[in-house]
DNA sequence: AGAGATTTGTACGTATGTATG
DNA sequence: TCATACATACGTACAAATCTC
């Protein structure tokens, strides 16, 4: 097992960040599984419990983890793969949403927005999470 | 002047999220201006330094401002927009970038990373700021 | 080079509010 | 109602980076 290292340079709530990770890219940790609350993460860590949440901040920045108020942190699931299509002519940008975007599409943290400007000038947006985009043949008609 | 509002139900730091960033929006606040220091801005706003300092992160996260150690934090300069171009036949996906990509691409707070899967097969990874991806006609040769 | 001021970062503590079960 | 867990907000102290003199 992995341990805190006060001496590293490298701060503890990014030492413990990285074993969340790393937990929860190899498996250790499944889609859906809670991870021990703040405090137990603080108190398995011998860290304060200011540290802790920020480890669970850096995570759930990355996309890994959702956290519910009142409830603790678990392993996000990933969204079913979704597919979108563009074509020639068509262009699309990638971007963190504002606090709007945020509220009218339901993005949780640590997910960008796909903004795509369609052939006829009308805009789409899509959370990226589970979005792929596929370039067909072919134009789009106005 | 907005103000903030202790009996408001929204919490302290994201009414100063607000209004940095209608400061910033709005132009108020220029590009590679700096913005006021933490201590600053909690004395202003009548708020503690730990307010102030999430309200920075928020702000932050969002892409529109970038912190330097002992310096401050100023308004991001827009990166001047590159076009990438893909054809039939390929695909993309947008998410926030893992700690070893951020890394190597050199990636602020805030950006995702935009990676494009080849008609032939190859990875690239680019930062999704200041990049528009157009769609062209026709089709990679392999 | 060095000293000091400023500013951000880390880490701890405590208290209170709010959501969940 | 009660326990648990997360969120907000205050405080303190010290470390590290930057800048100026």
């Amino acid at each position: 097992m992995i341990v805190i290292d006060r001496d590293e340079d490298r701060p503890i709530y990014r030492q413990l960040a990285d074993i969340l990770r790393g937990q929860i890219v190899s498996g250790e940790l499944q889609p859906g599984q809670f991870l021990p609350s703040q405090g137990r993460l603080a108190q398995e860590h011998g860290m304060g419990t200011d540290a802790a949440r920020k480890a669970l901040a850096v995570v759930r920045s990355e996309g890994l983890i959702v956290t519910v108020k009142g409830k603790g942190s678990f392993v996000r699931v990933p969204e079913p793969v979704t597919t979108v299509t563009i074509r020639a002519g068509e262009s699309l940008v990638a971007r963190m949403p504002s606090p709007a975007e945020s509220r009218s599409l339901g993005i949780t943290d640590g997910i960008p927005v796909l903004v795509i400007t369609r052939a006829n000038g009308e805009i789409e947006t899509h959370p990226a999470d589970g979005v792929r985009i596929e370039v067909k043949r072919g134009q789009t008609r106005t």
